[in-house]
Order: C-alpha cells, then structure tokens, then sequence
DNA sequence: TCAAAAGTGTTTGCTATACACCCATGA
DNA sequence: TCATGGGTGTATAGCAAACACTTTTGA
C-alpha cells in the first residue's frame, strides 16, 4: 500500500501509433481484456511507473505493442476529466507515434491480447475518452504536415519521390501535381539521392532517396 | 490518509502568464514561501483536485494569483521528470494565459505573498524545471503569431491598430511596417471599427477597433 | 505654425499553382 | 511495340515586402 497526505491522481499515457498500411492511414489499436470496457478497443497505454520519464513510459508501451522503437514519438495533450475513468481519477499524457512502412514485420503482441490496425474511416467504438483523443491526434498529424516534415518519418530507409507523394496524398487524401511536389521536396533539402534504383515492373526505374537527417523532423515554411 | 495498491504521482498545474507592461513581454512569478526552493521566484501552479479538471485547476491558479478570468488560455506541455521535485514524484500539466493590458488593475495577491511581473530579459533564476516551461511557452508565444490571431488576445476592448503594431513588435522583437501591418490586419476581417476616437496628445486622433469574436482565436494562412 | 502620430497605394519580387509530354523498362 | 509508371520546365497568378508623403490635431 502507498498512502498520501492527500489524494493523488492515478497517471497513465497512452499512444495513438500510426502507419500507413494497405495505402491507408491506420492506427494500432488493443481489445481491452479486463474491466472496465472489457472487450472494447482502446489504444495502448499505461500507467507511468514512479521513476520513469513520461516519454519513457510511452516509449515502453510502444515497444511493448509494436516491437518498434526508436521512431518518432511526440507528446500530444494531456487529457484529465475527472470522469474519464469510472474506477478512480485518471490523468492521460497522451503521445503519438509514427512508424514507417518497414518496421512493421512482425506485431509482437506481449501477452496474446488481440490487436489490430484500424484505418481512419473503420474505427470502432473505442474506449474512455479515446475517441478525443485519436481527433486530436490526427488533427495534429495533418496540420504538421503543412509546416514540417512530419511525414517524412513515414518512410523507409530507401524511397522514391513517388512513394513520399503517396505518403501525403493519403494522409491529406488529396491528389497533389507530381512535378511541383518533386520541386518542392528537392527544394527542402531534406532527402538525398541513394544512388540505386527501384525497378519493379515493365516501366523505367525509379531513383531511390534517403533522408538526410533521419530522425530530425523540421519546421518548414 | 489517502492509501493506494500501487504507487501514484502528484500532479500539478503551473501557468505561465503573459502580460504587456511598460512595452514589454512580462509573465507574472511568485516567490516561495515554503520549502523547497523557499525564497526562489517560480510559476504560479498548484496540485490539481481530485474532481477538478486540468483546465479549472488552471483557470483557478490563474484567478488566485491575478483576480481575472475568462482570458486566453492553452494547454502548454505536460513535464514530468521523475525527479523535478526533490520532495516526490510530480508531474505538472503547464498552461500559459494571456492577460489584455487592461485588465490587470489589481494584483490581488490572495496570500500575501510577493508576486511580481519580470521581462523576458530580466527573468531570474527559477524554481524546479521552471525555466524550460517559460521556454517552451514563449517559443510557443511566439511561433502561434505567425499563424493565429493570438497576439489579439493582448488587447483590451478597443484599441488602436498602431496599438496592435505594438504588440508585434515587443513580441517578436522586430519593427514591422506601418502599411502592410494594417493591410494584413484589415484583410484578415476580426476588427472591425468601433467608431471611436482615440485622442491624445497634439495629432490627429486615431480610429478604434474591436475585436469581432472576443474569444475565438483562428489559425490563418 | 510646428511637432507628433495617424492614415494611405503602388511597384517589385517571390512563391504557389496549373499544366503535357518524353523516357526507360519488361513483357 | 506497347503498356506502365518515372521524370522533367514554363507561364501565370497571388501574396509578401519595400517604400514616402499627406492629414489631423493640440500646444
């Protein structure tokens, strides 16, 4: 038992992890196994431990659920209604994560709980507050995708212009003119020819590119 | 005594507020009267209530410690370094308010401690982690300029667009010109005339504006 | 009439957008 | 040789920045 003088809130932090799967936005999402909302899907997450970093613990969760680390993780908002949780005070330090095309191989889920990638449009009842909290995460997700390079964090080691085009057609589900996003990209100075090429199919191959600084994300514009 | 099955942080809420006095960028500091750091100047902010949300825990530091509400204020970033506190672990949702130069008549200093409005280059050393959240919150300050309307939340009822100017300027710390400030401002269509006059001093006397939706801050551009 | 701040347009450069054809490859 | 996606340049419009003089007032 740990007792207080006076109350103390319970904090957790929870994660909204996207990738881009199947040419679509999706999210990592866990089947709750215990109460409340057993059965319902919620988003990874829990309790911050006393002697860990908030992006510590986020971190862990992330690895925990994805086997993933090392990508880009970003603190949201900090959700704390009084109700959120029907069992006592609960604050949430929300993250979210995005991992790139390529590191997906295998879901290592920890302790046999069902997980499962969730496109945007075919999300389910989710649990708590998650909802908020999966909108602010995108709302964010999309707005910085106007003035950073966000979404470059999306990409594999080696890409094409093309497959960093589709990147932000999806996200933004908008078609984009194919010679000014390549001025545009060049022009950032962010990515580098690989030197190989992409050839897949019966058409000319591809230039590869990589990025310059791969886990530094700028502010543009 | 408040007993818990596993361990639980404290959690607090500070507020950076931000004022224009004198022509300059101010935020408001207390000085401690306790331990630790007892006599050092640090951020207004308290432990959130068990049945409080993080906002009104905010809003209520912010009215202890000012006398107003219903200002400006955001959510700013959530710190929680397991050892911020020497005392035990706190994690602290930081807010930052903005307060209009006219509503700051009385600083009612609800305990008779020292409160007092520092510059951004006169600020002295600080409590806890302190420094980084002033950091994080001017950095914010100033980047929110350049694409919402947040630097209108500064003014009072009604004001003059030179006023505005100046706002601006001891902000981002930048003369700005005078015609292409109010070309912007005006083309932006969230003043609009209030049909007074202010006079003072020998020249002509200058149109007053007011704010179209007093508490709507937009993202522009 | 003088000093002081208010108020007002035009020109220029840059950035964003629209738009269509040739290239390299495998089948 | 054909189908497929890769790769490239120019013209135009819209926005941001530079820039100087007239107006109104009180002393």
């Amino acid at each position: 038992m740990y007792s207080y003088a006076y109350p103390h809130p319970a904090v957790t932090t929870d994660i909204v992890i996207f990738s881009l799967r199947d040419n679509e936005l999706k999210l990592l999402l866990i089947k709750r196994k215990g109460e409340p909302f057993k059965g319902k899907w919620a988003l990874p997450g829990g309790f911050v431990q006393l002697d860990e970093d908030l992006e510590a613990a986020a971190n862990r969760e992330l690895a925990q659920e994805t086997g993933v680390s090392g990508v880009y993780l970003e603190q949201l908002y900090t959700f704390g209604q009084p109700n959120r949780d029907p069992r006592e005070r609960v604050i949430t330090v929300a993250y979210y994560a995005l991992i790139p095309s390529d590191r997906l191989t295998l879901t290592a889920s920890t302790d046999a709980e069902a997980v499962g990638w969730f496109g945007m449009d075919e999300l389910p009842k989710l649990a708590f507050d998650h909802e908020t909290i999966v909108e602010t995460a995108h709302q964010r997700l999309v707005a910085k995708l106007d003035y950073s390079t966000l979404a470059f964090q999306f990409m594999p080691e080696e890409f094409t212009l093309t497959e960093l085009q589709a990147v932000y057609e999806i996200i933004l589900r908008a078609d984009i003119d194919k010679r000014n996003f390549r001025k545009w990209v060049l022009a950032l100075e962010r990515v580098e020819e690989s030197g190989e090429y992409r050839r897949q199919g019966a058409h000319r191959p591809a230039k590869l590119y990589r990025l310059i600084n791969r886990d530094q994300v700028d502010i543009i514009k």
